[in-house]
DNA sequence: TCTATTTAATTAACATGTTAAATATCATCA
DNA sequence: TGATGATATTTAACATGTTAATTAAATAGA
């Protein structure tokens, strides 16, 4: 049988049903599953959609500051990176004044490929922000843009 | 160089910075930060402790609902359990009336455990409900099941 | 009963997540 | 300079994420 939540209370755990970290996962999961649909026929990874994204916002960034952007780590990010340019997607060279830091910039080819699928993107978008309402979206934003830069 | 707002625009796409999923996963890494880092001396992923908090407040579970709760993926939860087979923190049987459904439940050394880290692992539940406020807590809580639900 | 279909879980294959170690370059200062 | 420490990125190793295929058992219907 159950618990009671009298025991529970005993061993000090917050229930799992209000778990903020299992809330969070599965509310990635309920934003990405449209978005990953309309990724497979692109062959690209929710992550690598997220590269070029970021890149097409910027004329070039350094590792460290994709990264950042991406919410990435550094390995994954490197391997990530490898595979997009082995798609021609992207490129990478190290920066002239410090050779340690590699510049990376999305390709012509790239840009292409996120003008064919913005429109159904913005789509995809749109339809979030009527399905929970623009004002609770922003609610929501900014509550976790407050959680994660506390 | 970065481009203008104006040839964003025309491209249709929301700029990154405002991106949901990156939000949720940087929330998610601000969140797990602290749990990880008590977790590290436990010798146990966030992934297997998830199992154990939640196989913790059942008698039992079946492996399609232990996923659901844990918010785990079938194939990723069959590798986990067998691993927490493996350190005699769960176990495994298969259902007598439907042999294609496993039973997976805690031990008595799964519960011991927990236990062990279950005034660490409060103190920092309750260090996040202070740093957000509980109010914000549940904002956020009900904002991200309204999302998952919808 | 027997086959076809459905369902639960696992296996397989590859990508990413995660931490630690290694590598390469830069910066500092004796 | 040249040794030392710091920084940026990659590699390595193993766990999990993700999708498709497979296996095993239950169910429905002729």
């Amino acid at each position: 049988m159950d618990l009671e939540p009298e025991q529970r209370r005993k061993e000090n755990f917050p229930p799992t049903e209000r778990s903020l970290p299992i809330a969070l996962i599965r509310a990635r999961e309920k934003v990405m599953g449209p978005i990953r649909e309309m990724l497979s026929t692109t062959g690209l990874t929710e992550q690598q959609w997220r590269v070029l994204r970021i890149l097409n916002e910027h004329a070039w960034l350094d590792a460290t500051t994709l990264s950042e952007r991406a919410a990435l780590h550094l390995p994954s990010q490197t391997r990530i990176v490898q595979t997009l340019r082995a798609k021609g997607l992207v490129t990478r060279s190290a920066d002239a004044k410090d050779r340690r830091r590699q510049s990376v910039a999305i390709t012509d080819k790239g840009r292409d490929l996120l003008r064919d699928y913005s429109e159904e993107a913005s789509r995809l978008a749109a339809e979030l922000e009527t399905r929970l309402g623009r004002k609770k979206l922003d609610e929501l934003l900014d509550l976790l843009s407050e959680l994660s830069d506390t």
